[in-house]
DNA sequence: GCCTATGTTTGAATCGATCCAAGGAAATGC
DNA sequence: GCATTTCCTTGGATCGATTCAAACATAGGC
């Protein structure tokens, strides 16, 4: 049986096998990456040593450090890591990544942190090739982060008021977000409410479209944008609409509606900015007995699979999520030093949620 | 602004920056790595000098050499990478792992194939500081492989043959499979169908408890040899049992109830390895009009999240996912040199897939 | 016996940082 | 003015591998 590790002592390196094999430590690399260049008898011998000395194979880091390339890509968020394997959209694009990945043999770190700190320097010492930066919250400092390291990097969404030199790939929000409010003007609605995603930093509770404006993440304002240029567009005076900032979880979610269906106007149709909100606000609608379609219509944004099955079956604006994976990827492995901004189409996918307006 | 990477240039090193600053490579690293103790008018020398020329920030690759400690763990499967995201029950787990990892400020990467060979150059290559190794399938070559690098690594799943110098977290697969079926047989079931997890490569179809004897992975043959203990001691020929193996996915699920219903002995009570297969079951029996628990009770293992609303919701056994993903963070964090192996309990947990046997 | 071709092995250089003992300069004490 | 302390800076050693030109050995050809 081989030895057992010790918490002690030092680990076994390729130049103790050489010279407890008698080699030159040249020799016994060649042993362990191009074994067919060395003479039978000798490889036998250095594996022997090797198996021997208890020698765990070549040890990376030395590996890297020659060889420069890491063969991995690094996925960075401002959230905590669970975010990856916790929120909805979050998951269908990192599926979509990591076939892309698999494909190219390349691997995967995640990166993020819980605080701000912990963030920039997880950033800064991440052994990765390049980045995907997810864009959800806290976007351009995750996006100056990144680019700080001068590797390949991706962002995830367009953002359309940075500038230039950021390498993004998105969809066009405006009009996406136009599609969502068209489909439910053109049924009759003209009551809204609208849900955000997280504008400031982490807190939840009404705000107003020069808040949004300000918004850290363009998609938030971008979106907000298009719904209010259709609401426009069919006379409704967008200063009376309601919008709720959550922080895109089911206690925010409901506290908004909670709040905009305790003012005097209720509204006929609620547009949310991501179909994770999307789908608490039916639950709460459900709970609270008001029924969808009938009495309030619901679409959501994003096009995750939870909204083909929920009840009811979620209207949406689906994004290419993975083209949008598979773009990234290969935008930081056969990086040529080019940036590239590309926008992907989206496509309005109605179901069960949205219905002709009462009244 | 700072100048645009270009693929062709050889990147900035420490040194570069030293020589143009006039100052010693030592006085360089100082700059970054402890700011307070250099002169601030040579500090703001140097960092002139890194702006200058575009430097990215000390190369984590050089610094990982030098201190030894990625401060990553890696989690390790023999599925392809989009598991991670796609399976439930990993799902979850990877969600309490990363909390662990987070609290402590550890990073992750997944390590994972297509194809076995990529496979082993993966964990060999893998930048970690440990591995937690998912055991769902080639969990023992997977086991070998980490084994190898001599690096601190925890199994997830005890397997019960293996030899003790694996550490390994884990739950008692045949006590839990045991409450499952006791569960039903209390019930008044009599006739059974089992659905289980792949036990040799890659396939799906009927096969016989002899063969799944033989299942690579232990839990599967545990979960069995549960099943029928308590089978048994009610009195039920087990080995008229019909046990059809799966993939633990849709299509080889769904074949199987095909068949099993096909079968001139219906039965009124199914026994599923995995709440995946659960929900793909009632998905099935939902579809082919069968009652769920008026015709057919089903009770899956593993406790995922879905299983709380799915439609009906799911009896099953559930594992204490956060409590493992915890515990194995901390092994491979502190490790110590020692190997323990942990056994968790489990706990039936009862809801609407479950009901009296008909007849 | 000399020259060439072929196949192995060697040892120095390199990757990009960090650490540390030692040295130098300025400030303080007496 | 000399000794002591304090504060910065220096340059060599180190982390663990890979790479490559050069040295060496052996065999074969003539």
């Amino acid at each position: 049986m081989a030895p057992l590790i010790s918490a002690k002592t030092r680990p076994v390196r390729l130049a103790d096998i050489a010279k407890a094999a008698g080699v030159s430590h040249g020799t016994a690399s060649n042993v362990f990456a191009r074994p067919e260049i060395v003479r039978e008898e000798v490889r036998e011998r250095v594996k022997a040593a090797a198996e021997a000395m208890g020698y765990g194979g070549p040890d990376p880091k030395g590996r890297l450090l020659r060889a420069g390339k890491v063969n991995a890509i690094g996925v960075a968020t401002a959230e905590p890591l669970s975010y990856f394997f916790d929120d909805p959209f979050a998951r269908v694009m990192m599926a979509s990544i990591s076939q892309a990945c698999d494909a190219t043999g390349a691997g995967i770190s995640l990166v993020s942190a819980a605080n701000n700190e912990q963030l920039a320097w997880n950033i800064q010492s991440a052994l990765v090739d390049g980045f995907i930066v997810f864009c959800v919250d806290g976007g351009s400092r995750l996006v100056e982060l990144a680019r700080e390291r001068k590797l390949p990097f991706v962002a995830l969404d367009l953002d359309s008021d940075d500038d230039d030199a950021v390498a993004a790939i998105g969809v066009d929000n405006i009009a996406g977000a136009g599609l969502a409010a068209r489909h439910l003007t053109e049924l009759g609605h003209r009551r809204f409410a609208v849900l955000t995603l997280p504008c400031a930093d982490a807190g939840f509770g009404p705000t107003t479209s020069e808040q949004v404006e300000m918004a850290l993440y363009s998609a938030t304002r971008d979106r907000l944008r298009g719904y209010f240029a259709e609401l426009s567009r069919v006379g409704v005076d967008v200063s009376r609409v309601p919008i709720y900032e959550t922080v895109n979880d089911e206690e925010s979610v409901w506290a908004g509606l909670d709040h905009i269906f305790a003012g005097a106007e209720m509204p006929t149709a609620i547009l949310a900015m991501s179909d994770r909100m999307a789908l608490h606000a039916l639950d709460w609608l459900r709970q609270h007995d008001i029924s969808v379609p009938g009495d309030v219509s619901v679409v959501g944004f994003d096009g995750v699979p939870e909204g083909a099955v929920s009840k009811p079956p979620l209207t949406t604006i689906v994004q290419p999520i993975a083209e949008m994976g598979r773009l990234a990827v290969k935008a930081i492995l056969e990086n040529d030093g080019s940036f590239s901004r590309q926008s992907l189409p989206v496509q309005l996918v109605v179901r069960a949620s949205s219905g002709p307006s009462p009244a």
